[in-house]
DNA sequence: ATTTGATTGACAGTATACTGACAATATGAC
DNA sequence: GTCATATTGTCAGTATACTGTCAATCAAAT
């Protein structure tokens, strides 16, 4: 027999699990802003700056699947962060194409320094939860992203990302 | 003593509420519009076409405040679902300033054929999951959206917000 | 060596998001 | 009735996101 249509209630999209990621996300960014305010930084800003820390001379391309974002949003990212100064973009010389990303000083300074923020953030996400409740909901979280990784746009590959590159970086 | 400095790693990043978050919602937005393609429909303008539905003759900073989106971003939303012809766009006879959204005949059609779409989507988000572990990450996102909604920049404001809508509609 | 195919960064186009401002309009105080 | 204030829709500006395309370049096959 043919199953009974869905209602269509608010009811129904407020407890739609993409309505309430969605909602999250609008909340998280609110309070990275909020708590960062000082830095200038976005969140997308800042996980580009911790992975050129990270991983220093490395290229748009291998940036975007190391943090999962987008490559063609990555560009005018890296771009924002050249005009503040907080990196450098230099030609690779075994690849014409490539250019390779590094930190400047202000760079790494800022980053320093607007850690403590990023916690603060982070903490007061899930301030409103139980501790117990806060640990189960980031470990299922976690679990579902990298299930779900294979159904993004630009799925997550973090260190065998840069299995290609130079070893002299 | 001064607490011990954030070591700067991807894990860290990897890690945090604020980083899942966005990834899951990318994922969720990617899965909808997999399933949905056939509609030519966003997550967002799926949730107004709703919002709509359930309150025929709303007008646009209401219908913010029941989906909780930013006011601005609904502008060209609407604009969109009307170009489509899935809304019509009447003017208040009470205040001349507003604007009253109505379903269109096609839009209608369109919200209800979607329907089993959208609940693939949404299913398929925590497929991943162990049933009994679904159940439990719903719970606690629901929770943590409505205690953290006035961190928000646009709070959600569900029925409430429809009270000093005239009664005819 | 030349051709084929893949990769890189860039760009154009669309769609959320948020900020701040604005004119038109409505409301309340007086 | 007038003035101060608030609200509505709109717009300009910035910042993600994603799609698709493109020239330059590289790598691999032959």
């Amino acid at each position: 027999m043919p199953s009974k249509p869905t209602p269509i209630t608010m009811d129904a999209v407020y407890a739609a699990p993409g309505y309430l990621f969605r909602r999250m996300q609008q909340i998280a960014v609110a309070l990275f802003v909020e708590e960062c305010r000082a830095f200038d930084l976005t969140p997308v800003q800042y996980a580009a700056l911790v992975a050129i820390h990270t991983h220093p001379g490395i290229d748009a391309t291998r940036l975007s699947a190391v943090i999962a974002f987008d490559r063609s949003t990555l560009g005018s990212v890296i771009e924002r962060l050249e005009t503040k100064k907080l990196i450098d973009r230099k030609p690779s010389p075994e690849d014409k194409r490539v250019k390779l990303l590094y930190l400047t000083r202000a760079g790494a300074a800022i980053l320093r320094d607007i850690m403590p923020s990023v916690e603060k953030a982070q903490v007061r996400m899930l301030q409103p939860l139980k501790p117990a409740d806060r640990k189960v909901l980031l470990a299922l979280l976690t679990q579902l992203v990298d299930l779900n990784n294979e159904s993004s746009r630009v799925p997550l590959r973090a260190e065998d990302a840069l299995e290609h590159m130079g070893r002299t970086g």
